[in-house]
DNA sequence: GACCGTACAGTACAGTCGTACCATCAAAGC
DNA sequence: GCTTTGATGGTACGACTGTACTGTACGGTC
């Protein structure tokens, strides 16, 4: 039997642990991940997760900032990706990344689907996953708007405030469409497409 | 002691308990609704929950089933309640039930987004939760929008079927960023009527 | 008035939960 | 080489879980 190296690195030790943790909630759902489950999946025993996080709050708390963090990072880089090009396409960029297109995304949303809910009657969690830069990703949005409004490629009659806040609302609720199955992923892109559409063109 | 009268009604008792759980759902989260602490908060027996729904699955069937139906009567409600009115109104009317304006429907939405997570990896739940009416929405949707393109109120430009889905969406998520506190209730119905005036004014 | 089915209450059981505790084993410091 | 300490496994405990089983009081039927 392999063993650890004495002195572990506990940033990986607790990286393993928490994927483990996310990867059972993505796929059984987040009240399937016990102690047990989330040891047993991360192939160490539950006093491993024990040491490194005291309590399964702890553990838990951990799970939403790391998944908070990927999504982020995420987001940045579709935005990224597109720095060069015109402010309507570096929106759709932005926003298509909202949209679960593939597997992983869709276990991202499904773990975060769980964490909000739990959010919803857990006062603790929610301020860890609300006050947290909630707010930053519209003014991401509105930055960009704006932007285009200046460039004229946006009319100034419109309220960059009010677009900002529907484009997000937008781009959430299609992604909720896409996970109930109501639509496919492409059709959800095609609405976003039709949406900035009849926003830039008009 | 009072005692129930023999041969009792059981819609009527399915209903108690059924309340209970979702009493417990909004309040404490759909993880704590147990059978005994849905038979304590109905002011029932364990054994009488067991007596109405014979396993616990089949309770959580019956608070799902109940809540959605809920949801619709007060859809329906609103849009009847408009229905004189124009075709703009009617839409709102109908869209602005969605927004969580008013404590009840916070609970509502807490317990919706409780099964909706829970279904994200439950294939029995998600069957009974989205096969079940989750396109017939959008069908009212574009009917009322349809209505409005024939009487002119309407650009006939515009996609109907594009904009009941991007509507839809739209609600949706503006739901959402009220529950998450990113604004107030009157805020997001702000936002409504903002995107209601871009899609009847141009 | 005997009998049967309905509508409960109480309880027991096997399993899982989070957590606390103890043992161990390897590396580091002396 | 001995001791200390970091990292881990194993296990036990009390609480809670869903469900099965048993008992029992009442209403209706004959």
């Amino acid at each position: 039997m392999w063993r650890m190296p004495k002195l572990a690195d506990h940033e990986e030790r607790r990286a393993l642990i928490v994927a483990a943790l996310l990867r059972i909630a993505a796929s059984r759902g987040l009240h399937a991940a016990s102690m047990r489950t989330v040891a047993a999946e991360a192939g160490v025993s539950v006093s491993t997760v024990q040491y490194y996080f005291h309590t399964k709050e702890q553990l838990l708390f951990a799970g939403l900032q790391h998944q908070a963090e990927a999504v982020g990072r995420r987001i940045d880089a579709g935005l990224e990706a597109s720095a060069t090009a015109g402010v309507r396409d570096r929106l759709y960029a932005w926003l298509v990344q909202l949209i679960p297109v593939d597997e992983q995304q869709r276990a991202s949303y499904t773990v975060f689907a769980a964490y909000h809910a739990l959010a919803l009657t857990d006062p603790a969690l929610a301020e860890l996953s609300y006050t947290r830069g909630s707010g930053e990703l519209e003014n991401v949005l509105r930055a960009l708007l704006a932007d285009a409004q200046q460039a004229g490629e946006l009319s100034s009659a419109r309220d960059v405030g009010a677009e900002a806040g529907n484009l997000l609302a937008l781009a959430t609720g299609l992604a909720d469409s896409v996970m109930a199955n109501m639509r496919g992923a492409e059709a959800a892109i095609a609405l976003l497409h039709y949406q900035l559409d009849q926003l830039f063109d008009a």
